[in-house]
DNA sequence: ATTGGCACTCTACCGGTGAGAGTGCTAATT
DNA sequence: AATTAGCACTCTCACCGGTAGAGTGCCAAT
């Protein structure tokens, strides 16, 4: 446990971190702030939080660095969510109510946005309906056994499979299945299918399993397009001054395979989510570059209606109080043009 | 003038350099290749060289270094064109045919293909008409001399300015003016306008004059969308290992600048240009990090009724022959899909 | 005109050294 | 028992000089 004395230490070093990035000497701290202390006893009281995990030696002489831990203990317990400054908010605001584009435009500016905002790398995904639906299915008959089908979703979504049926079936059969299905299955998002279909024929039954499995798929968004920018707010920090770093960072995102990496719509709850580090083994896995780095995501629009994602990405030396209000207010920005956009 | 010893030598060094990217020693190139000629005759050339602006030395016991000069010489004169092996367009078309899907998702194929292909950055405008075309106008009084010119081109893209006018006019005016030029201008380019309209009174020809201008600049086409893939490729060049260099360059493209750098559509001609280092005015504005690259640009669809450009972004030292081949097969390809779509 | 030979130059690398920053520990103080 | 001053210790970093190696430039010989 972490005295009060202490955890105000950890407070006012990881300020200090974040704005020099350079290890914070017991000395700086007790100058800087008036703690009433001397730089000794910060040392012991130092001493004592690396012991708990919260801090790190880059070497044995040089001043102290936060850890994971660390970071996520100031998020969670010390650090006060501050009130994003009013320009701020009004700066925010009036970039959106510039123009009236289309969605692609609309979502760069976003990104372009909530990066230079909190100067640090964003990414943006539309909003799109949580849980997509069944609108009309199709079986075509190919050969004795095999079948094409051909599934339309909501927002004119298609996609087709071929499946394999366990016993032969002409096309006047598949086309009465397909009937009975379509009254059946309409309008039904995953999980409502899942249990509908309990105790239908075996026929029925592997085709709904490959439906099932499509729109599982698709809700799980892989395909989702994703809108990044300020990339070269990251990439300029000291932490990213190695150009090898750099490079990793870049082959991962350069690919499209951010937003898969980072399983954006699984983590984000309803208010906003911090990853700190290798907090998350999927971005830990992603080579040592991310390891240093945190990602703060919030959602907007209509939860079960229509919402989208709203990410940074940055070291994890960050101001995460100005990043997690700014991607709060953002949301909420653009959770009022969604839903006026609706009408 | 260089004889033809020389010429075999600069080319020779500067096949060397770009695969090794390091300076290239006199002995190396008498050795590797079969030249019967001593280092010590191969040095004399190469002082020749130097002396002519074709090579430079970083410092004075190092090997040579070809200048921009000499890349131009050697893409000019001395390089032969490159037939694209047999797998490699193979590999082109397979990825092409794939699949077939919405434009956005084709121009990300596009900059996709030729990045892999070529080992760099590529950008990849979509294809739209040369000179766009006047569909229809309009004319809302505001005040007394203000109206509200509304301008619709095809490809329905609407376009809206304020135009001062000489003389007070209200309403029942402009619709008569916006009405006969309507009839005299739909259809019409910005150059068949320009000869158009000579001779119309004042009012007319003040709002032809805006018209012209905004028509103009929508040809001038610094709307156009971009699509980049394949920084890594440059980044991880020996080039970029100073990360200063990197963010310079990442500076530019993320700002979504980069396309408005290279005047894209005002350089390409019918075949492939090359843009080497210094060369164009306004790349080498942008800062040391464009200096050291190359662009190859080339164009794809119809001229005249709907085209697009390819370009590819390396560092000066760039497989000349390979891309421009490459660039000019992938435009083939794409000038093929485009007809085919456009049935 | 070409070439072998040699002196010269510049870089990259290595090990050593000294200043500076910051800690850890201990003994004195409150 | 907590705090503090003082001091020894450690580690980094920047600087220096010396050396090996690579490559040129030039000159004299062919």
């Amino acid at each position: 446990m972490l005295t009060a004395r202490q955890a105000r230490i950890l407070e006012l070093l990881i300020k200090e971190y974040v704005e020099s990035a350079e290890p914070v000497a017991s000395k700086s701290i007790g100058h800087k702030y008036t703690l009433n202390i001397s730089s000794a006893t910060i040392r012991s009281e130092m001493a004592d939080l690396e012991e708990q995990g919260y801090l790190t030696h880059p070497h044995t002489s040089s001043g102290r660095v936060p850890t994971d831990m660390g970071y996520r203990f100031y998020v969670e317990s010390l650090m006060r969510e501050e009130r994003l400054p009013w320009e701020v908010q009004q700066t925010i605001r009036h970039q959106f109510h510039q123009v009236e584009r289309g969605q692609e435009a609309w979502m760069h500016l976003a990104a372009s946005v909530l990066a230079q905002a909190v100067e640090n790398a964003a990414v943006v995904t539309a909003p799109h309906a949580d849980a997509c639906r069944i609108k009309h299915l199709e079986l075509v008959s190919l050969h004795e056994r095999t079948a094409l089908l051909v599934l339309v979703l909501d927002e004119s979504r298609v996609e087709q499979q071929l499946v394999e049926l366990d016993e032969p079936c002409d096309q006047t059969e598949l086309t009465e299945i397909a009937a009975r299905l379509n009254r059946m299955l309409a309008g039904l998002t995953a999980i409502e299918l899942a249990a509908k279909v309990q105790g239908l024929p075996p026929l029925e039954r592997t085709v709904t399993d490959v439906v099932e499995e499509i729109v599982r798929g698709v809700d799980e968004g892989g395909s989702d397009e994703a809108y990044l920018d300020g990339l070269r707010h990251v990439l300029s920090q000291p932490e990213f001054s190695d150009s090898q770093r750099t490079l990793e960072l870049l082959e991962l995102l350069d690919e499209g395979n951010f937003i898969r990496t980072i399983p954006l719509r699984a983590l984000a709850g309803d208010g906003v989510t911090v990853i700190i580090g290798a907090d998350n083994p999927r971005l830990a896995g992603a080579g040592q570059a991310l390891r240093e780095c945190s990602v703060v995501i919030g959602t907007y629009g209509e939860p079960g209606v229509a919402s989208g994602t709203l990410a940074v990405l940055g070291p994890m030396r960050m101001r995460y109080s100005r990043t997690i209000s700014t991607v709060r207010y953002l949301a909420d920005v653009m959770s009022e043009l969604v839903s006026k956009h609706q009408d």
